[in-house]
DNA sequence: AGCATTTGACCATG
DNA sequence: CATGGTCAAATGCT
């Protein structure tokens, strides 16, 4: 069996898994809270894995990556900077609970095109940073609307903001994060929990050793060293949400070997702003596609 | 007026 | 040639 596929059933054996504590849930009356967190899991669990099965049908994009990989930088391009592009990191996110498609990351965009993607009933629409020319700032984000979930739009951050205009909106942002890079856990930002949140959204980084099976995403990473490598990274359970669901279970030792955020916005109107205290954590590496 | 968005054209790439 | 990313003129908005 494919790493892919397993990991897919894993991520459907987690579902089922809530759903179960779900249903135990209710059957003792348990918070309302914590039913509503195992519910937005289940449901992210879901997308995941549409989104993971949908990234695996397109096996030319992957044999692309490597193939650019493959080659030497000895190919200089005319006028575009696609070249450099290559090289920056990116950042996959799928957000949900957008109303109209324009996502808040508390960064400040500029829309510079859209196109209609081959394959795709959305078009795919082209952001830059607003800073781009004041203060050199080479961000740069596309967004394009789920074809399986209209209430949901992938994101793709590509380069870091070297900017400093950050809107007041990701003041509000309330978030605990921490994400793995080579076996070690590196603590990234973390914000006082004091508000209590409304409404939750689970922020998926993945820099989890490829091997472990025990992982199940949360979301995905991609590499373009070979097309085996091409796989995803995942992780299983928000440290938080694990508290939230099962006070018991937290901190055992299926918790300290996972990468999870768990990003709670105060304002519930929008998934706002936690991207762009997220910036890289998805490192896709130097090549990056669209299913 | 100044800034943002739209949209067709252009270009690199496979 | 098809596709995706970017450019830039036209247009819209405040």
């Amino acid at each position: 069996m494919v790493m892919e596929k397993k990991l897919v059933i894993n991520e459907l054996e987690l579902g089922k898994e809530f759903a179960n504590r779900l249903m135990s849930n209710l059957n003792h009356s348990s918070s309302v809270d914590s039913n509503k967190t195992l519910i937005s899991e289940i449901l992210r669990i879901y997308q995941n894995a549409i989104f993971m099965l949908s990234f695996n049908d397109d096996k030319n994009i992957l044999k692309r990556s490597s193939e650019i990989d493959d080659k030497d930088f000895k190919n200089v391009f005319k006028k575009r900077k696609i070249s450099e592009k290559k090289t920056e990191k990116v950042s996959v996110f799928v957000a949900t609970g957008q109303e109209n498609g324009s996502i808040d990351d508390g960064h400040c965009w500029r829309k510079y095109g859209q196109k209609d993607i081959h394959g795709s009933k959305n078009p795919r629409a082209y952001y830059r940073c607003t800073h781009r020319f004041t203060q050199d700032c080479l961000a740069v984000k596309q967004v394009q609307k789920s074809d399986t979930d209209p209430s949901i739009f992938e994101v793709k951050y590509v380069g870091n903001h070297t900017c400093n205009n950050i809107s007041p909106n990701t003041k509000t942002t309330n978030f605990s994060v921490s994400l793995f890079e080579g076996g070690n856990r590196v603590p990234v930002k973390e914000q006082s929990e004091a508000i209590k949140p409304m409404k939750s959204e689970e922020v998926m980084i993945s820099l989890e050793d490829l091997e472990d099976k025990k992982n199940i995403f949360r979301t995905f990473s991609f590499s373009n060293h070979e097309i085996e490598n091409v796989e995803w990274k995942n992780n299983i359970f928000s440290e938080n949400l694990m508290e939230k669901l099962s006070p018991a279970t937290s901190g055992s030792a299926i918790t300290s070997e996972i990468a999870s955020a768990l990003v709670s916005v105060e304002n519930s109107e929008t998934a706002d702003s936690y991207f762009s205290s997220l910036d890289n954590f998805i490192d896709v590496g130097e090549d990056w596609l669209w299913s």
